[in-house]
RNA sequence: GGGCGUUUAGCUCAGCUGGUUCAGAGCAUCUGCCUUACAAGCAGAGGGUCGGCGGUUCGAAUCCGUCAACGCCCACCA
């Protein structure tokens, strides 16, 4: 069979994905066999594959992978995530695009479009995985807002409810003014930003009582006392820096530091909220930092978490000044209707024409943003919600992981984990959104209900709405009908159906004890990127603990951001992330995955470089050509196997079950780069530069049988050893080399090896020296400018008698690989001779007349020169009292044979020098 | 403001509880080869004193302290 020169992956990794589906090989069912299970972080529905998603599915799939080849029940279920706030953005925006506006259409006409896009786009995302390789069990595929995962949400929000962690409390919560929803405080991002700082004019309301308070009589005796008082021509003033101007509408009062003596005179007085004119009281609490701006805050009730706590302790009026789209409401009196932004640069400017701006300056501060929509700063505002009691929830999720019953790669997040477990708040979990799992909740009632009133709010919890009515009614009384009851409006939190998602997919919510849930739970591995160790990873761990009793992973892997190769994260904008797709059909999906992973250490952010993808293409034809070689053979079954073979093959074996010891354990410790590594050196380095060198017949000539049998084994384990990284590859030629039946695979042929013995490990160690001594003559004809095909000599100076190519073996395959004509045991080397020495015994190389004696006089004066100063070293170290008495007799040993050696080797090369 | 992490060859990273001939790998670089498996290749070579300073120790890239730079997370200072 001819194969071409050049490995083309295209219509390879094709084939063999749609053979893997056709034959059920990704499928798992509980049997006797160890399960191995990980479940997708499951992708937005309606999101594209992007480089973050190649990076942490290509890690699930080597995993997965990699279980089958040890020969676990591998089970990897995929799924996608319904994204409320995210998906609901999107069907919004398409809606508004046709002219439509969310409210002017019912809820079910709304859902009926997100369905609709949902059909359109969703699963797009997963079908890009298979070009990946990615081996999910798809007959499992599921969608967070489907009827099982649905129903277990719904189950779990009544018993949270019933146990009495779920409560709803009216709350200064984080108001997305686009999405016109609340959302969790881990929902806010803060961003730097350059605003400004206005210095507003509140003036004194009762001016000519201000030199009446205690025994104060003058302004000048104020003044004395460190008081800084403001007086223009209308009259005494107070100075109130603010970074939001627009709220002055909402002031119920100025705030001033009982201990800041500064404000003292404004004790005890009222002050003009300026061009609102409202006259509010000057209140003193210590929450308020003397040394920012002039001590004197104004106080917001309804739009500021803290100016809402102080209005709490000191009985001040909530006025809400905003619409729920952020402009501003009646209640606000100026500027109804305007958009709050607006209002800020409106305001500023009729401040100042009314001289009640006292200065602006620039002010660096940090907003809040919605996750998810990064344009619209979201504003504390104050409502009605559903919360999760997160201090139940935080105790035990905490000792699994600081026990080490989950295990964080890299470790350091068990400190982000610890802490913000420690200080965690309640949670959030009810938003105005449509497109989401329908909180199960019925008010009773014929009206709204009244937002500000939380001791009139009548309302039950219950799965259905005949459930209700019987709670209802023996909760409020007989008479109540299911016509008063109004099931909420509001839907639940993404992050609330996701944080079931290892329990829910196997349907453990629904019915609990059943033979999936207790089979593949906990799940082995979670692949996850470390910005959702709150939203997702942690609460899993809360769901796990509350619901199964159990963790629902052991072993969470951090994957890094992806960025691009000078550091700066991949973004639409900066046009650096590559497609995905387009890089596959480029290098072919297992080019890409090694590209991926050769710079991808666990929770480093990995800096990715086209270039690694070349990397992994080459190395795929690496192996395609190491194939055609060994394919290529004709073989005479009447050939006995030379020694040098066997001892080769012997040498080959023990050297791939040393590597695949180390590969394993760098598995373990999810070093997977390095694992690939490690695969791609002993492909590369052992089995195709020294291995098939050394048992490659001559020119046209036939194998013998047994090195052929020896060789095709190797192959089929390196494949084998491989696939987890390149599965495409590894599948096609193994179905060559082992010539397979139908559906057979390599992806279920476990790679089972014992770790090397002692003599095996002997055997490689006698081999590196092997090489060492051919690799000091190819120098020499490098240096010497000769052929590699011309025939050279080799003394080997014999100080002990002893050498390793006394073995014939060894020796034939010196000769073969170094293209010697003969070694020869010398007790001297002769004259025109090259040499090199390898631990204390000297090589030389015939060099006849191209001996270049200056230049061996040199090289040699220069290795005299570094041995010298070792053994001054070694010699000072030794002679060091306090060294031989303190250090391990070990330690102190090996310096003496150092020194011995170098002394043996400065013998001789003196010896050398002399000759020349 | 608090916490965490990083700083080792041109680049990306190893180097575990301090001691196996003056620090390793891949890529990149340089030199020589189109040697019939592979030029997406082969062979060979050069390159760092381990961020700075101080300390502990017979001995430190490795432990301690400190400073610096960079990065991340958390936090209600208007």
């Amino acid at each position: 069979m001819e194969l071409a020169s050049k490995y083309s992956p295209q219509e390879i990794e094709k084939k063999w994905y749609q053979y893997w589906i056709d034959n059920k090989l990704f499928a798992s069912k509980p049997d006797g066999r160890e399960p191995y299970t990980i479940v997708i972080p499951p992708p937005n529905v309606t999101g594209v594959l992007h480089m973050g998603h190649m990076l942490n599915n290509t890690i699930q799939d080597i995993l997965i992978r990699k279980a089958r080849i040890d020969g676990k029940n591998a089970c990897w279920v995929p799924g996608t995530d319904h994204a409320s706030i995210a998906t609901e953005a999107k069907v919004v925006n398409r809606l508004a695009e046709q002219g439509i506006k969310k409210r002017d259409i019912t809820r079910e006409e709304f859902l009926k479009h997100a369905w609709a896009w949902t059909e359109e786009h969703g699963g797009i995302i997963l079908k890009q995985l298979r070009r990946l390789g990615a081996s999910c069990d798809w007959d499992r595929t599921a969608f967070t807002m489907d009827e099982k995962r649905s129903e277990s949400v719904l189950k779990v929000f009544v018993d949270l409810y019933d146990k009495g962690l779920i409560y709803r409390g009216l709350r200064m919560v984080n108001w997305d003014p686009k999405a016109q929803t609340v959302l969790s405080t881990e929902e806010v991002i803060y961003r730097d930003e350059k605003s400004k700082l206005y210095y507003l004019k509140y003036y004194v309301a009762d001016p000519e009582n201000l030199t009446s308070v205690g025994s104060k009589v003058s302004i000048d005796e104020l003044e004395k006392e460190g008081n800084v008082i403001h007086k223009d021509s209308k009259g005494f003033y107070a100075v109130v820096a603010t970074t939001r101007p627009e709220t002055i509408m909402g002031d119920t009062a100025m705030c001033i530091n009982p201990k800041d003596p500064k404000n003292q005179w404004l004790r005890g007085h009222k002050v003009i909220v300026p061009l609102v004119n409202r006259v509010i009281p000057v209140i003193e609490d210590r929450y308020v930092d003397i040394e920012f701006g002039t001590g004197c805050l104004k106080v917001t009730p309804a739009h500021d978490v803290n100016d809402y706590a102080l209005g709490k302790t000191h009985g001040l009026e909530t006025i809400d000044i905003f619409n729920p789209d952020g402009t501003l409401s009646e209640a606000a009196g100026l500027y109804v209707g305007m958009d709050r932004m607006d209002v800020r640069k409106q305001i500023a400017k009729d401040l100042a024409d009314a001289g009640l701006l006292e200065k602006v300056e620039d002010y660096d501060n940090k907003v809040g943003y919605s996750e998810r929509n990064q344009d619209t700063a979201v504003e504390p505002r104050l409502c009605k919600q559903w919360f999760l009691n997160m201090r139940h929830f935080a105790d035990i999720a905490l000792p699994p992981v600081l026990e080490g019953k989950i295990k964080f790669y890299p470790t350091k997040y068990v400190t982000t984990y610890r802490n913000w477990l420690e200080n965690i708040q309640d949670w959030c979990i009810s938003r105005q959104l449509w497109w989401g799992h329908r909180i199960p909740a019925y008010f009773i009632s014929e009206n709204e209900n009244d937002n500000e009133n939380e001791n009139e709010e009548k309302y039950v919890v219950a799965l259905t709405k005949e459930e209700a009515l019987k709670k209802a009614q023996e909760k409020y009384g007989k008479d109540i009908t299911i016509d008063m009851l109004t099931r909420d409006e509001d839907a639940l939190d993404t992050w609330f159906s996701s944080w079931l998602w290892p329990i829910s997919l196997f349907d453990g919510i629904n019915n609990p004890g059943n033979e999936e849930i207790k089979y593949y739970y906990p799940t082995a591995d979670l692949v996850t990127a470390p910005d959702i160790i709150f939203f997702w990873v942690a609460r899993m761990i809360m769901a796990g603990e509350e619901y199964m009793k159990d963790v629902p992973f052991r072993n969470v892997y951090f994957t890094g951001l992806v960025r691009d190769k000078l550091g700066r994260k991949m973004s639409k904008s900066l046009g650096n992330s590559p497609d995905p797709l387009g890089l596959i059909d480029q290098y072919g999906a297992d080019g890409v995955r090694m590209g991926m992973l050769l710079s991808a250490p666990a929770g480093n952010d990995i800096l990715f470089d086209e270039q690694l993808c070349q990397q992994g293409a080459a190395f795929c034809n690496k192996i395609w050509n190491a194939f055609r070689l060994v394919q290529g053979w004709q073989v005479d079954t009447k050939l006995p196997q030379p020694k040098e073979n066997e001892s080769a093959a012997r040498w080959m074996e023990a050297k791939i079950k040393a590597a695949y010891a180390e590969i394993n354990d760098l598995y373990k410790k999810y070093r997977l780069n390095e694992a690939l590594m490690s695969v791609f050196k002993l492909f590369t380095d052992e089995f195709s530069g020294w291995y098939l060198e050394m048992i490659k017949p001559a020119y046209q000539a036939p194998i013998d049988p047994k090195t052929l049998e020896d060789t095709l084994l190797f192959f089929e384990q390196l494949m084998k050893i491989i696939h987890p990284f390149m599965p495409f590859i590894t599948e096609e030629l193994y179905q060559h080399i082992a010539e397979r039946k139908d559906g057979e695979s390599i992806m279920v042929s476990p790679l089972i090896l014992s770790a090397p013995t002692k003599e095996e490990k002997a055997l490689c160690a006698e081999y590196e020296e092997l090489k060492q001594i051919i690799s000091g003559i190819r120098a020499v004809r490098q240096s010497k400018n000769i052929s590699p095909r011309e025939p050279l000599t080799l003394e080997v100076a014999q100080t002990d008698g002893k050498n390793i190519t006394n073995c014939e073996a060894l020796a034939a395959t010196v000769r073969k690989m170094a293209s010697l004509s003969d070694i020869k045991y010398v007790d001297a080397k002769s004259d025109g001779t090259s040499a090199f020495m390898i631990g204390t015994t000297e090589y030389a190389v015939q060099l006849g007349g191209l001996i270049d004696t200056e230049a061996e006089r040199q090289k040699l004066e220069a290795e005299l020169k570094h041995l010298q100063g070792f053994l001054v070293g070694v010699k000072k170290k030794l002679s060091n009292e306090r060294f031989v008495a303190n250090a391990p007799a070990q330690v102190v040993e090996l310096e003496r044979k150092k020194q011995a050696d170098a002394e043996s080797k400065i013998a001789t090369i003196t010896e050398s020098l002399a000759k020349l």
